[in-house]
DNA sequence: ACAACCTACAACCCTTCGGTTGTATGTTGG
DNA sequence: CCAACATACAACCGAAGGGTTGTAGGTTGT
């Protein structure tokens, strides 16, 4: 079923709720960021920064190529669409013109 | 400072990550709903979706009216398009045609 | 008046999270 | 060759999350 999107919707929305990830994020999104590069910009060990990177590449937010060496992060833009566009869902049914009401209501739920 | 901004994006994200509370956000962006009518809706206690609701009021996606013996929600479609925009912004980085990108980055680090 | 109803909140439980240190393995440059 | 570097991952720790039950107090309708 679309048990799948939510739980694509967990892993974005866990991703972006921690800053530091954010700000990762927002990185590799302005360019292709090693792991290690990324981790001398923050004060915290390395180790804590693979695993942000690895948040963000099991949700699906970044990707990741190996140069040798080292493992270079990039954003995803579509990815972050993606969000934006769940997002923007949500708008639609406060409009109360989305097509998928139903299902997007009753997905979890019965009327009363 | 914009330190105030980052939390308030924590407790978006952290809001959004809940399948149950995007569930309830949805249900409170389509109509005013009381907590109870809510709780009826999900296969947990009453007090976990009193939970889910402060959660997200907490985060400013709903707010909160009393009416008699029940406490109506709402959901507040400017707070989505709040998020929306921090999206959007990431995604300006990603073009690289944000002004501020030098404050969007410079926010937790430094050069090198 | 009073039973049914709605909300509030404390206390507790188990799991997940964000961080650490320590160890191991692969890569590179001189 | 080998030292410096980049990554990987296990093990651990305290804090926060998501859930429960139990108790208590305000509202409502008959």
């Amino acid at each position: 079923m679309h048990e799948t999107e939510e739980d694509r919707a967990d892993a974005w929305f866990h991703a972006l709720s921690d800053r530091t990830r954010r700000d990762i994020l927002r990185r590799v999104l302005a360019g292709e960021s090693s792991v290690s590069a990324l981790a001398r910009k923050y004060d915290m060990s390395l180790t804590a920064v693979q695993k942000h990177v690895a948040v963000l590449e099991r949700a699906g937010l970044i990707t990741r190529r190996r140069a040798g060496r080292e493992s270079l992060a990039r954003g995803d833009v579509e990815a972050v669409r993606s969000v934006q566009t769940l997002l923007t869902e949500l708008e639609a049914v406060w409009r109360g013109r989305i097509a998928r009401i139903d299902q997007l209501l009753e997905s979890s739920a019965q009327e009363d």
